[in-house]
DNA sequence: TCGATTGTTCGATAATCCCGGTACAATTGG
DNA sequence: CCAATTGTACCGGGATTATCGAACAATCGA
């Protein structure tokens, strides 16, 4: 199984804040920011979702936003942030809003720094 | 008639992202970050809206979300965008979110230059 | 080969969103 | 005071979204 991405011209940012302005989504793509290597099970368990096919709703609109890729590997689908296509696209956008996040889970948290650094 | 706003510290990135996740809301806030003074009908004039009421809707969405003021002033309510708060909170998001909405009207537009300055 | 793993598709449901129409409230200018 | 302007509140319909369970397909390891 192969899945259609959007190509980088295709990209939309309407579509990239509606789907990151989903916690969940947000959450997934704040695990794929940090690195390392990640399926849909492990991000899934990560994040405490109960359902399988929930997840795999919110990949589908990541997917289709352009955000990330979704490579089938074997029996895994690694996934993986359009990194370099976003920041082509849209400059400091995805640092901009991954350190928000960091800023809100802060202050979430009750963290009086002031910093998400 | 006054309205609710949520302070600084209680706006959160996902409900910022959601209500520019959406096409009329995001052409209004361009509207707004353009400068000049606005109300609610010179900017449902402008986007050729037709209902007062679907303006409405946006407007709290984007109130409620931490992204504009909404002051009744006399009969009409100014609209300012609190770029302030915003850039205080997530340094980066609304400039980078601003160009990239620009990026993806030229595009709309066939523009080549790939420059949305 | 067989069972376990991985993740999708499909169907259902509840919630939310978007939109417009009508009615209404507040303000302003003549 | 009266009419026009401005914009909200409320309601309803239609579309989209989020979530989950069940069934299924593909792959890997023993």
């Amino acid at each position: 199984m192969t899945f259609r991405h959007p190509d980088r011209d295709q990209i939309r940012i309407e579509d990239v804040l509606s789907a990151l302005g989903n916690p969940v989504r947000l959450a997934a793509v704040r695990l794929l920011a940090a690195g390392g290597e990640h399926n849909c099970t492990s991000v899934l368990n990560t994040l405490g979702i109960t359902a399988k096919s929930t997840m795999t709703h919110h990949w589908r609109v990541l997917r289709d936003s352009g955000v990330i890729w979704q490579q089938p590997s074997g029996r895994e689908n690694l996934l993986v942030l359009r990194r370099e296509d976003l920041d082509a696209r849209y400059p400091g956008l995805l640092d901009a809003i991954l350190s928000g996040a960091r800023t809100d889970a802060a202050l979430d948290r009750g963290d009086r720094t002031g910093s998400a650094a």
